[in-house]
DNA sequence: CGTCGTCAAGAGCACTGCTCTCAAATGTTG
DNA sequence: CAACATTTGAGAGCAGTGCTCTTGACGACG
């Protein structure tokens, strides 16, 4: 929050990319983009906590104070990182996604589910990142993490919501009644993101939501024990299966 | 694993506790007792990947090297606060379960899901180290932390089994079939943990695991966005009856 | 062509985990 | 009670970390 305004010095950063003008321009953005590519590797191998800016600085054959030109700080180059994942995995969910037919809503969840999981069993230590324990001492700031953090979600909604306005959607029975105050903040949600779906089926999708990324990251931090799930595939398909009936999507 | 062996030297300790026969072994285990509140105090202050020894030592009032008379290492100590925190979370699950009635199943359920959430939300950053993201180069070693770090799962099965005994288990009609590979997961799972329950009970079962600690670490985590929900009480009681039916308890 | 901005390098501070040696304290035993 | 043995704490030291500051060089731009 308090960071965001910090980042955007009067007068500098044209908040686009600046299409880099002059060369200096360039090779700075170049320069960029490599200390992230490297901190990407660092962070896919040892994981958040180890990332070390010295270590990126030696694969980048450059002393450690040299890499203070281009990031901050650790925690500048832990964003970077973080927003290079968010988006990542948006885009992985995103083609899942598109790739069945828009009228196929629980086919769409389905896949929207598989890609989630396929990219944190490919990605485990930038998922953990992404939905993990967050970092002792570093605050993601909120104006640049939001966005591409809430893709996913975005797209789950409104998968569950197109279903709802195609008529599509089986509503369950469940619990009937829902609270005041969370239909009042389901009312801004739904405001918010422009839906049509009734409180049930929004509190149903948080469940939804919620329940996938927690399967996945028992899956990826090995909460199963090691020896307990020899069938995950199939066990995982079977959640997914009985999280399509609580969204109300039924194939 | 490997650990195990290594941290029972040949003819010394009697796996049990050594019940302090000396006068030394009372003051060692006392200063070990000391060494672990403090960590669980920084644990609990700074998270898991700022556990500092020499910090420990300086709380202590002990010069840094002297703690490793005590600990054999930083994953050594991370291990004993491993163990100490899922105890303490057993035994919060245990008493908010036993203080229902043996036939109120939906309401033991309902217990155990309050408890593992109200835990979490007192000890974020411990419960971080229970199902966050794990410690880079820390791995757990099996043989102490499964005991402990298994009690809510058996908790929870065993609700569910006590349930199913009793008739007491509405069965959903739900993806009936189980693929083989799973069935013969839940099979070993079942005899190991001598259920009676069918597949389909129990892979709902696997689902209501995850999906509780699912919506506790996305609370906890921070995931839901800062504003974005404000009736979390509520909402994560209307996730608990959503899953209370999913696993087929009906109150 | 000279000025100015940018950059890399190096030194340095405070912190970390961990090892080693040495001396003191402590409990055990003859 | 005194001698011995074990345990313990202190300190130095190594290698690593994030981060800051100063210095010198290089290149772009007026």
């Amino acid at each position: 929050m308090q960071h965001a305004e910090a980042m955007t010095p009067p007068g500098a950063s044209t908040e686009t990319i600046p299409s880099q003008r002059t060369p200096r321009e360039r090779a700075r953005a170049r320069t960029i983009a490599d200390i992230v590519r490297l901190g990407r590797t660092h962070l896919a191998t040892d994981g958040a906590a180890a990332l070390s800016l010295r270590a990126v600085a030696r694969d980048l054959g450059v002393v450690s104070s040299a890499v203070y030109r281009y990031v901050a700080n650790r925690d500048e180059l832990l964003t970077l990182l973080l927003v290079d994942a968010y988006d990542e995995l948006g885009d992985a969910v995103d083609a899942a996604v598109d790739a069945v037919p828009e009228d196929d809503f629980a086919g769409r969840f389905l896949e929207l589910g598989r890609a989630v999981r396929k990219w944190a069993l490919k990605e485990p230590a930038r998922y953990g990142l992404l939905f993990g324990s967050p970092v002792p001492g570093y605050q993601a700031p909120a104006g640049q993490t939001t966005m591409p953090g809430t893709r996913v979600i975005f797209r789950l909604v409104g998968i569950i919501n197109s279903a709802w306005r195609a008529g599509a959607l089986a509503q369950e029975p469940g619990p009937a009644v829902v609270p005041s105050a969370l239909s009042a903040d389901l009312a801004a949600i739904r405001t918010e993101l422009g839906l049509d779906v009734p409180d049930e089926v929004l509190a149903n999708g948080a469940l939804v939501w919620t329940s996938l990324f927690g399967a996945v990251s028992f899956e990826v931090f090995g909460q199963y024990g090691a020896d307990t799930f020899s069938a995950r595939d199939e066990l995982f398909e079977h959640h997914l299966a009985v999280l399509a009936g609580v969204a109300g999507l039924r194939s």
